[in-house]
DNA sequence: AGCTATTGATAAGA
DNA sequence: TTCTTATCAATAGCT
């Protein structure tokens, strides 16, 4: 970098170790912002300083969303196991935490609910709970996008197998001297697009 | 950097996109690399490409140990409880299906209020489901807003209130032929600058 | 993939 | 932390 070539081993100084850690990090997550940027790519950039402070990136979306594509992408190739919405079978007492944490919340929401939005509930618990109900929106929309690629993927199958048909099909007519000449082909086009625009409003998120 | 400025922009070039790519990518996970040795920090970096193809990086362990530890930091600043010692050791297995069962429960609850029949949750219910979300944390905003307006009121009462005591302290003073001219006024100014900014996160909507 | 001209990042120092 | 500056490192545009 500057001012004397940097050996690549741990900064003992601790004052220069702070000060090369600050300006490194604000140059990482630069770095990574711009590389989602001109590439369109999704990053997510998790650092903790050996105080164990945490800093964190996540570009197109939540670190959550990152992490649960990262959990999906990674389960496919590790174990080839079907996708599957289960969570890892993590720490017995962090789980029980957050699903301690999961039923305050939804009994919040209920209170929320049924006491018709009073003044009852303090401003942080607000905070919270919009957090919360954000996150669940997330999910929803996550779940709906993943059951419109299937269908994408079941339609696309499908033209395969009709374009498929279709050219047996004008085979056998040019056989059996059948004269196809004079229509205009059927369903042989590479491109088909799909009426996929009656679903338009799923994709507005 | 070399040979012309680059915008900071989506590449819309695709091969020159999947080169700066390439190039970048193998940038950023050297200076995390870097970052991590040099300052003694853990560091997690995932990368989808445009096509979704995963790269990883994870510096003094797995991702998946990063990741765990990332989640056990948000909690912690979510509910901000100090660790305590509460957590009875006792047998962690059922007290896990305990508490899910009870969420199951409450989730049911909210499939019931929606309107959802089953537990498959078709598209549509997702859709009605989204919306009463959307809804609620509107709810949850505009209660916010009041809250803080409420506040303002307020606070806006309190300055008029010390407005008028301290236009009377003068009075007094003048007729008690002490003088105040020597001094500043006090609380004369008409435009007060209120500590809001300690609740600027509420904003953040 | 390699090669450089340039731009960008940053180590020291203040 | 922030600013400046001298240097080093990354990389954009070409082969």
């Amino acid at each position: 970098m500057a001012r004397g070539k940097v050996q690549m081993k741990r900064i003992e100084n601790p004052v220069h170790r702070q000060v090369t850690f600050c300006k490194r990090r604000a140059g990482l997550l630069k770095k990574a912002k711009e590389l989602s940027v001109l590439c369109d790519a999704e990053i997510g950039v998790v650092i903790f300083s050996t105080h164990g402070k945490l800093y964190e990136l996540a570009t197109k979306g939540t670190m959550q969303g990152i992490i649960e594509r990262y959990m999906k992408s990674t389960r496919g190739v590790q174990t080839a196991e079907p996708v599957s919405t289960e969570t890892e079978p993590m720490d017995a007492i962090e789980e029980i935490n957050m699903l301690k944490q999961e039923i305050e919340t939804l009994q919040k929401g209920f209170r929320y609910m049924f006491g018709g939005g009073n003044g009852t509930v303090p401003m942080d618990e607000l905070q919270v709970l919009e957090k919360h109900l954000e996150n669940w929106i997330y999910h929803i929309r996550a779940t709906k996008m993943n059951i419109m690629l299937r269908e994408i993927q079941a339609l696309r199958d499908k033209e395969g197998i009709l374009k498929a048909a279709n050219k047996n099909l004008q085979e056998k007519m040019i056989v059996e001297n059948i004269g196809v000449t004079n229509f205009a082909p059927i369903f042989t086009t590479t491109d088909i697009s799909y009426p996929l625009t009656t679903q338009d409003e799923i994709f507005h998120f």
